[in-house]
DNA sequence: TGGTTACGATCAGTGGCGCTTATGGACCCT
DNA sequence: AGGGTCCATAAGCGCCACTGATCGTAACCA
């Protein structure tokens, strides 16, 4: 179980082909293939189909494990190297689209700050391995829960939870009443993974299968969201607080909320 | 950051000593003191001290890390072979003493049956590993938060929340009325940390500072600890349910409950 | 304070293994 | 049929994780 075959195991099956691993990682085809031969020998069991490259289920139980194990190897190492290297002279700072305005809430400070935009589980990512040094990130969850990040023994130095809503245009016939969303299965979403709750992530929020997209909004300019959904395209779950120019229907049931969480590397 | 290196180093860091990691890892104590050497040359940083052996504060980052990794790579390895052996010919259930009650529950086989009870990390230390197939345990969390397990991947299959109260002799002043812990700070605990709420997770579970135990009971027997309770030596934490022959003050703040997790491995 | 012990660091030597290059066989496309 | 691509295998090399021996020194004791 070396680190190292766990990493060209999960970069084959990111690219379903040993050759392009290899190319990637700097070895050679042949390295590789020896990588996964050994781990299969270690396991007793194949974890990859050949021809074309897939996964065995073996491989997939492997592959949940092996994700988690390197990351936190990274956040180990860059976790030692903060204490090695004292208080940074700058920060940098991730956060999510609607997170964005929190950022400047974690720090007080005369140090030059820059800000990154990205996805959530990239800026945990990077908190972790100490790209940034902290992290406001946003999501969907029930009330108290924590967000699901990856596991990167990470700490949240703070969090705040806001009510949600569903946008939608303000001539819409639901504008003004307070809906489940359970009810609103087959409703035009207008899914907008990287800026609040992918719709794939609803099910299991909601409990109930269905959501489909109408449209898939691609960006993390939340006013470019809310001018589709004011042009009656589609809905979209979103914190209350986010909306403007478009009804806000008060979701009643599930009991969910928007929460904002703040990460901050071990040391800072 | 050889996995091999990292289990010495926390083996060295639990016994104090590289001498005697050596002997119980099965190398010499040239080998031990080089792994050390490697990992500091990695880093960069000293992780230890020497004469007494003891944890830098880079050494005690790395230390948060290397546990969770090793035990999350034994994990990848028992659910690897879990999927190669397929089912299990007879089922082993951990279960916390609170929640032994419920180990039935899990389960309707003509499976042979046998169920383990400890502490709650060690059931899911043991689920993760593969040494039990399932496993039921119980503590304190704000309602709908998980508990704080251990970090393996493992699924939660199910989970149950019960109102909390805490346990006092029938003749006591405060029996019949409802309270909040904080109030009880300065009381008379009895603590009972193999049972339920170790005393000192309810600093941060209760925001409050300074519980202190008068007692400690070192048992799995949920009758004896109540008998004391009843006898007047103190006070006791526990789900309402468990609660008979001594006086139950219902805990109106902060919002706690006590809540059960059905643990399985991702296969079973 | 000097002797003794135990511990960790260091060094030389070696065996295993992780890598390479080279080659072989299976499949695809034209 | 033949070239191209892909993964598996074989052979060989070089590194490095180990052992065993030795050294320096902190800790303990009279």
């Amino acid at each position: 179980m070396d680190p190292r075959f766990l990493r060209t195991f999960v970069r084959v099956v990111r690219l379903g082909s040993f050759s392009a691993a290899a190319r990637e990682l700097g070895y050679t085809q042949s390295g590789v293939s020896q990588h996964i031969a050994v781990l299969e020998g270690d396991v007793g069991v194949p974890l990859l189909t050949r021809r074309p490259v897939g996964v065995t289920e073996a491989g997939a139980r492997l592959l949940e494990h092996a994700e988690p194990i390197l990351l936190r190897l990274d956040a180990a190492r860059a976790d030692v190297a903060r204490v090695a290297a004292g208080p940074p002279s700058q920060l940098r700072i991730g956060a999510t689209p609607l997170a964005c305005g929190f950022a400047a809430e974690l720090v007080a400070p005369a140090l030059a700050v820059t800000v990154r935009v990205s996805a959530r589980d990239e800026i945990a990512r990077a908190v972790a391995v100490g790209e940034l040094d902290a992290g406001v990130v946003d999501g969907v969850a029930a009330p108290n829960d924590p967000l699901r990040l990856p596991e990167t023994g990470a700490r949240v130095a703070r969090s705040l939870e806001e009510p949600l809503a569903v946008a939608v245009a303000d001539d819409h016939p639901l504008a003004g009443r307070s809906i489940t969303l359970d009810g609103l299965v087959d409703a035009r979403w207008i899914d907008a993974p990287t800026i609040c709750a992918p719709l794939a992530d609803l099910a299991s929020l909601a409990r109930a299968e269905g959501f489909r997209a109408a449209l898939t909004y691609d960006g993390a300019d939340v006013a470019g969201l809310l001018a589709l959904v004011a042009a009656g395209h589609g809905l979209a779950l979103l914190p209350e607080r986010a909306l403007t120019g478009v009804a806000a229907l008060p979701v009643i049931a599930p009991a969910l909320v928007h929460r904002t969480e703040w990460l901050t590397d071990n040391y800072g």
